[in-house]
DNA sequence: GTCTATATAATGATAGAC
DNA sequence: GTCTATCATTATATAGAC
């Protein structure tokens, strides 16, 4: 962090706020506070908002291919890689609770905006979407895997949904061990 | 519909825009636009806009306790009430792919603008979990009854979210399959 | 690259006529 | 009960000095 661009610290905070306050609620005013420059300066380094969005949306996508680059790494095999992703709800409980999931909570508010950056969000979804897809593909029928890849991420969308609403983390590991007791099933390394 | 007052209109309006478009995102402008009436109106019938977001989860609240009373005279044992639930998501399936689950959807949003109606718009969510205990405490030992009970109610979030993300029908359908497979595991009537 | 000052539009809300 | 006119505030965005 010794060298970083004003503009890469608008974006680390407009990210973070975007996840705490919804991006339209989040306004430079806001971001400003954070960043410690005047909200005039924001058009010297972003043409709108709009762009501001997109840069958060790519950094989101370079940090999750980051963190699933690693969860390859570190699974011995399949199903221990698949935990890796069911276990990211355990390890971000006290975010999730406090503002859901940052991917889920994201496109949902774009969509109810109409905003043209719905598929660009998105793709987040599809990153997990596709590395799960290539997990599973080892485990089962190629048909299958896609399924259970969305399913998957659908039960830890839902987690993240209801520990929010609750206010609930006990929630979480509850699932979370209902998540792992599934694998199982499919796990026949 | 044919005596409705002008405060029950306006409360319907701001009810399905809300839902479309998100609270915060919905002006008085947008709801004068349906309703017909000039914005300066509004404050004849509440106080401000927060109070009329009171008045649309009081009505949320009242159509779900119909329908759940509804659901508990139409079926027949626990498991097929239960499964009136599930199929909510078939019967909605295009309203949630364009906008998600309606509970879902605010509460998270409200999570986010730290909203002080928080708790009141859960209240949509507890009355579907009470009700599902109620359900499962038919078919299983008492203490698992509301696990299981938020467990569906989270599956079918996640369902109502990807399906709102990936705009995906059929993926409601598949789940809707798992669900109530899922359910046979407990349905011994 | 960063700032101040400002333009413009929209918002929630109020006052008062009818 | 409904309207018009208006206020105060906030928002995104622009212009131009330094």
């Amino acid at each position: 962090m010794a060298h970083m661009t004003t503009r890469t610290h608008i974006v680390k905070a407009a990210d973070e706020l975007f996840y705490q306050q919804g991006y339209e609620h989040t306004s430079f005013a806001h971001i400003s506070r954070l960043v410690k420059i005047s909200r005039g300066n924001f058009y010297y380094h972003f043409k709108s908002k709009d762009e501001i969005l997109d840069a958060v949306i790519d950094r989101r996508l370079a940090n999750t291919r980051e963190m699933l680059d690693q969860w390859q790494k570190q699974g011995k095999n399949p199903a221990e890689r698949i935990r890796c992703f069911i276990r990211i709800l355990i390890m971000n409980r006290a975010k999730i609770k406090k503002y859901g999931c940052p991917v889920g909570t994201l496109t949902t508010e774009l969509a109810k905006l109409n905003h043209k950056n719905q598929n660009e969000a998105n793709k987040v979804f599809t990153l997990f979407r596709h590395w799960l897809k290539d997990q599973f593909i080892q485990l089962v029928h190629g048909d299958e895997a896609d399924r259970l890849a969305m399913h998957l991420l659908g039960r830890s969308q839902g987690v993240a949904t209801l520990a929010n609403s609750f206010q609930d983390e006990e929630y979480i590991n509850q699932e979370v061990r209902l998540m792992c007791d599934w694998l199982e099933k499919y796990n026949t390394g």
